[in-house]
DNA sequence: CAGTATCCGAAAGGATACTG
DNA sequence: CAGTATCCTTTCGGATACTG
């Protein structure tokens, strides 16, 4: 039965894109071209922890999206450059704000875990 | 405003707040108290979807960063409320601002999938 | 009613080896 | 250099059963 409404549907697909940001590292690469273009190498190393693997699917995930573009040039060894288009820019700014939101108040966030587990754990930090 | 700093560590500690948007259930149950405070079976029917096991790791998850209350009232039934605190209207209210992004965009980001697709599919390029 | 405990399949993601 | 392909461990999360 439709017992839900449509802004369901809608509320899903907004929680998929907003899923982008949750990934655990298509913020870091985009945050990465905010200002410049890239090669992948030069991503592999600018990005702390990231396996090749991942770099590469992630990539491909924001590419599909729109979010930034890939250009080949046909050299030896091979280039490939990697750079925000305008919808990804827009992206990174709106996460701006809630980067922001998360400097703000990640001293409260962190005072509000610590009081939480000394409360709830038997055994407080030795 | 260059947020990229080289302190690694709190850049890492923002992603993983960041993370409280991506995470599956977050957001919906914090948008669900966003007006009222909702009592556990409430929310378990408003969040479309949503097992009793992830609701309560949701909402333990929430309480413990502070975003959210927890009041269990003595009777018989028991009788649970949940509230946003202060600091979670804020976060919703950031939150929005991306939300309004991945409405405005929705439509653009399927399309540039549907044309990515369509470049990589079987019947790619001749 | 509001959980907790347990089991299990699915998916994410790292390490490694190989290639055009 | 810029990837693919493969394996394998860890984590996520749904289903189910039980409890104060």
């Amino acid at each position: 039965m439709g017992g839900d409404e449509p802004d369901d549907e809608v509320c899903r697909q907004v929680l998929r894109i907003l899923a982008l940001i949750g990934d655990k590292w298509s913020i870091l690469v985009i945050g990465q071209l905010r200002d410049r273009t890239l090669r992948f190498s030069e991503l592999h190393r600018a990005v702390t922890g990231i396996s090749q693997r991942m770099l590469t699917l992630t990539l491909r995930q924001l590419e599909r999206d729109g979010l930034l573009t890939r250009t080949v040039h046909p050299s030896v060894p091979p280039r490939v450059d990697y750079a925000l288009t305008a919808l990804g820019t827009t992206l990174l700014d709106s996460v701006a704000a809630l980067a922001e939101w998360a400097t703000t108040h990640r001293q409260e966030i962190n005072s509000n875990r610590r009081r939480y587990d000394a409360t709830r754990s038997p055994r407080a930090q030795p």
